[in-house]
DNA sequence: GTAATTGCAAATACTTTGCCACGTA
DNA sequence: TACGTGGCAAAGTATTTGCAATTAC
């Protein structure tokens, strides 16, 4: 884990975000689940619940992506995901769609290659990409 | 283009869909499109409009679904995505976060390899992926 | 004739915004 | 103090379903 709360903190101070505890307790939430979580999802968090509204985590979600320290998501449900970016790392996800657990993948990611070739082809900018594999897991078979 | 509107037609037919005039006109909107469509979009579309409600088009896309006929894809969007799916081609996507253009991409898809990996080492089944890549196309730049 | 399919309309689900009170800088 | 932020509630957008009429087989 190459992130802790107060280093994240600092960045959206450095983006003109206000240290306040909503902010902190997001956060917290995302940086320990660890993978992306729709606004449902975290809004039925425990500590999140108790201390802000619905509305709330939303615009602190955009506002976070606005500043580039979340990323939202498709992954193929009704409802957006977000995830905080770390930095230097890439994230891809492996997806139950039985149950719809969701994992990181641990290998690295094989399509920056693909991505520069992209960028030069096509003259595309500020390029990124997002793969997510789908399955049944396990369990679901 | 290796599938044409009456091979479609056939393997509806073949999962037992009925052959109906709204989805002769469904499948030919899909394959002239040739990428990823909202229902929205669809709906849209002089042909369709004209011809079928948006719930029978909804309730189609559905089906073609479980049939395996068209895939269901996030692309970022509010709304679902549904393209075709041709045997033995997958598809990759660019996509303009400035207008939203969807392009194929034309390069063989990189990560067959890390499908393979995954399927062995997690034990998931029916292992398929989604790779999007999003940047600024030279219009909006 | 029978069961799948369709259209219309109503119900959901999730997102997004308005407005005023509040807290941070 | 000033302005970003928060809570509550209402509006917006896309999806999903119920049911009676219709159509393919």
């Amino acid at each position: 884990m190459s992130t802790d709360l107060g280093e994240l903190m600092n960045r959206c101070r450095g983006s003109g975000l206000r240290r306040t505890k909503a902010l902190e307790v997001l956060l917290g939430t995302l940086l320990k689940a660890d993978r992306p979580m729709t606004l449902a999802r975290l809004q039925k968090s425990r500590t999140l619940s108790s201390q802000c509204d619905k509305a709330t985590i939303y615009r602190l979600l955009h506002r976070l992506a606005d500043a580039g320290i979340v990323r939202r998501l498709g992954l193929h449900e009704r409802a957006a995901y977000f995830a905080l970016i770390i930095p230097d790392q890439h994230r891809d996800y492996l997806i139950c769609t039985g149950c719809g657990t969701i994992d990181p993948i641990e290998a690295p990611c094989p399509v920056h290659h693909l991505e520069d070739e992209i960028r030069t082809k096509t003259g595309y900018q500020n390029l990124y990409h997002e793969l997510e594999f789908f399955g049944t897991c396990p369990k679901c078979a």
